[in-house]
DNA sequence: CACGAGATACGATTAGATTCGTAACTTAAC
DNA sequence: GTTAAGTTACGAATCTAATCGTATCTCGTG
């Protein structure tokens, strides 16, 4: 019996990928590869290897039409946000989503981030 | 040159156990793997090895004064949450804590959790 | 149609996480 | 002081993530 593969968590290389992905929208192995190399070193076989194991778990599709496959996130950034979040209240906060909300605006240090906050919430009062 | 260990991110099974010390307080291994076991089927000796891993790491501190050593946590329940939000808004929020806190009030289905969160920014006001 | 650049596929390696069996140790009680 | 129960220590096996070298394939160009 093989495990269903889809709606699994990303690990951090594929994070990774993934955020290139979002922002680039879909691209080639070497488009991913370049962006990718500006802040790591990373190997142009291993970002291949790791977008065709994402491929396996469905984490990103592909369009073999042409000889360079072109790859692009299977789920939007948004719905892979909420999955992280989503876990990380469940192992580290209870289950209790407002317990991270707040305990995520006490760390806030800048006064910025705690204005933004506050805006979303008056725009909730509506 | 060996890395320095502290300030590590807990792994799965870590944080598992670290849940389990924030809730009891200093426990002996049978006594955390007791908790454990019901709700999962994790043999003693995974148990003592993983608080002997933690350990290494100092993750948590033990007692040895007894023969059954006394485990508890290093740091506290809130500090390793805001590591691990912190962590979580790097790499999948592009270091904005404001839109990790939008996504996971937006994703909020409980009516209570937005109220608890409201309160929260009220008293931030003053 | 042969060739070379550039692409994918594959397999091996390394490292870390997780699991647990077995050995060795400690201590209370007889 | 021997034993039995309970404990820690150790090491091996398994699994997953991550990395990359090498082989193979594909196609435009001459």
């Amino acid at each position: 019996m093989t495990r269903d593969k889809s709606g699994t968590k990303p690990t951090e290389a594929e994070l990774t990928l993934l955020n290139v992905l979002w922002r680039m929208g879909p691209a080639t192995v070497r488009q991913v590869h370049e962006v990718v190399s500006e802040t790591q070193k990373t190997g142009y076989t291993t970002v291949l290897k790791i977008l065709q194991i994402m491929h396996d778990k469905s984490l990103v599709i592909r369009d073999e039409t042409n000889r360079a496959h072109v790859y692009a996130a299977a789920n939007s950034e948004m719905h892979t946000q909420s999955s992280l979040l989503k876990d990380l209240v469940m192992k580290a906060f209870g289950g209790s989503t407002s317990k991270l909300v707040m305990r995520a605006i006490g760390d806030s240090t800048s006064q910025e981030e705690i204005e933004d906050i506050k805006q979303l919430l008056n725009k909730l009062e509506n």
